[in-house]
RNA sequence: GGCGCCGUAGCCAAGUGGUAAGGCACGGGACUGCAAAUCCCUGAUCCCCGGUUCGAAUCCGGGCGGCGCCUCCA
């Protein structure tokens, strides 16, 4: 334990602030999960590596944790002036299969992502069509208290009722997207937003419920607020996502939850992680810019070396990823923990001199915000330059990894699986035969045979071993 | 046009008032038959101009440049 307090930047106030929990001990989590309707690219997987960063934090402080993430798969339309279509239905028309199968295959996808990037599994996760009764519930809610109104298209809220709608994103409402309005025939502010869409009539939908007003299907910022409303209360401490949700779907879960909930803050904390850049552009679908995880592993890089990317930069800061700067991050970690998972071996010991210190820093960078790319430095330092023993290294390398998140303490080698090829192993041995009888030009010639189908051979004192490098 | 962010060595980046973390690449050295791997050493005064201050990359003003949101996006 550690008298460290964690300061965290909080959009709401637009300030780094001490974190007061809303029960002590205790902190409730609501991240903004994936819309299911295509593959997540590794820009898309940023808010989930912080997320896990968060999470990690509170546990290292002593604090029991309940995070809940969401899986969007209805209602996210196409467009956010409640006009565009479905993005599951689109996708389902499109490929010509049922919007379930297209979330169940990402979702699958998604989910094999975060294992590969260690991030922790939420202790709920939860999918907006398997909570229907729940939005329209808040939405019966909103509407008995006078916050709704009804067109032909569906219910809407209406934010005049709610004179607080533009604190939180200091929005200048005059101003903005004038035009929406045009969208919807009856809305009547722009930035009214739909709670329940009335299922067309003769559009066959795969998704619609129904309701007390009728079939139709919820708009998308309902499920948020009732979702963590059935799982983390009408309160909670940290709701967090990317920073594009910030002026819309972040304004509107306060607007609906606030509003419906009758409480002020609703959520203390929100935190935004910031977008990763890709050739001097945000990575997102729409410009069609994207990578995801597999084609990092496809290219040679272990899935962990892009947890390590992540871990360089501030989670509040645009990262750029360039080919070189993953190259380097997949140098960098297999290096790293070339050194540190010989000290799984190690008995760990706390009591050294200069163990304490380096905690201290540890804690410090940690709960100052979350600042990963210091706590990586520091984990090199302990490694390379600490002077300390091994078993005060391996005590902390422990420590700093139960929040990094990198294996570092497992072997890297057993974790890849050695590969087998007797052909390889006998021209391996060739090589040595050559070698031992200095015939060297022979050697050299095997060697580089090896080489041009990308196995590399490395001596040791022990004797030659090879393993692929492509 | 409105709101917000950013500009630190070749690349990715910490640091937000006291004289610039870390990773990768490059170069030099050790090791090696030569390599590879590994280890050691090595580089920046912080976009420009002006101001505040004993002192600024860090605060203020003005430029230049890049990005994000305001339309789907994490």
């Amino acid at each position: 334990m550690t008298a460290h307090e964690v300061s965290l930047y909080n959009t709401r106030t637009r300030r780094k602030e001490a974190f007061v929990p809303i029960k002590p001990k205790e902190v409730k989590i609501y991240t903004c999960g994936p819309t299911v309707y295509s593959p997540q690219h590794i820009g898309n997987m940023r808010p989930y590596m912080f997320a896990d960063l968060l999470r990690r934090t509170f546990l290292l402080k002593g604090f029991s944790v309940f995070h809940v993430t969401n899986i969007t798969d209805v209602g996210h339309l196409t467009d956010d002036g409640d006009s565009g279509d479905d993005k599951m239905e689109v996708a389902a028309k499109k490929s010509g299969r049922k919007a379930e199968e297209i979330a169940d295959e990402y979702t699958a996808q998604w989910l094999e992502d975060r294992r590969l990037l260690n991030c922790v599994d939420p202790d709920v996760l939860c999918k907006a069509t398997d909570h229907i009764a729940e939005q329209v519930a808040l939405c019966q809610k909103l509407e008995s208290k006078g916050y709704t109104y009804r067109i032909s298209d569906g219910i809407y809220f209406d934010i005049s009722k709610f004179p607080g709608y533009a604190n939180f994103a200091k929005l200048d409402l005059l101003k903005e997207g004038e035009g929406r309005i045009k969208d919807v025939s009856g809305k009547r502010h722009y930035a009214d937003f739909a709670l329940w869409k009335f299922a067309e009539k003769g559009v066959a939908r795969q998704q619609e419920w129904d309701s007390p007003w009728g079939r139709g299907f919820p708009g998308w910022h309902l499920e948020c607020s009732a979702m963590s409303w059935r799982y983390l209360g009408e309160r909670f401490d940290i709701h967090t996502g990317g920073v594009d949700h910030i002026k819309i779907h972040h304004t509107n879960e306060i607007a609906q939850s606030e509003a419906a909930f009758g409480v002020n803050p609703w959520v203390s904390y929100w935190m935004h992680n910031e977008f990763l850049d890709f050739r001097g552009k945000k990575m997102s679908k729409s410009l069609g810019n994207i990578c995801v995880l597999r084609d990092l592993i496809d290219a040679g890089f272990h899935p962990l070396s892009y947890r390590y990317f992540f871990l360089q930069a501030h989670y509040r800061k645009q990262q750029t990823f360039t080919d070189e700067a993953m190259a380097a991050a997949d140098k960098g970690y297999r290096r790293l923990r070339a050194v540190t998972e010989g000290l799984a071996g190690c008995e760990s010991d706390s009591s050294e001199e200069g163990v304490e210190k380096i905690v201290q820093r540890f804690y410090a960078a940690v709960y100052d915000d979350l600042n990963a790319p210091q706590v990586l430095a520091l984990a090199g330092e302990v490694v390379r330059k600490s002077g300390l023993s091994d078993s005060a290294r391996r005590y902390l390398v422990e420590l700093i990894d139960s929040w990094l998140g990198l294996n570092l303490l497992s072997p890297l080698s057993q974790e890849l699986g050695k590969e087998s090829d007797p052909r390889i192993d006998d021209l391996v041995q060739r090589r040595e035969a050559a070698r031992q009888e200095k015939n060297f030009s022979e050697a050299d010639r095997i060697r580089d045979l090896l080489m041009d189908e990308g196995v590399t051979i490395e001596d040791t004192p022990d004797g030659s071993t090879w393993h692929r490098f492509k």
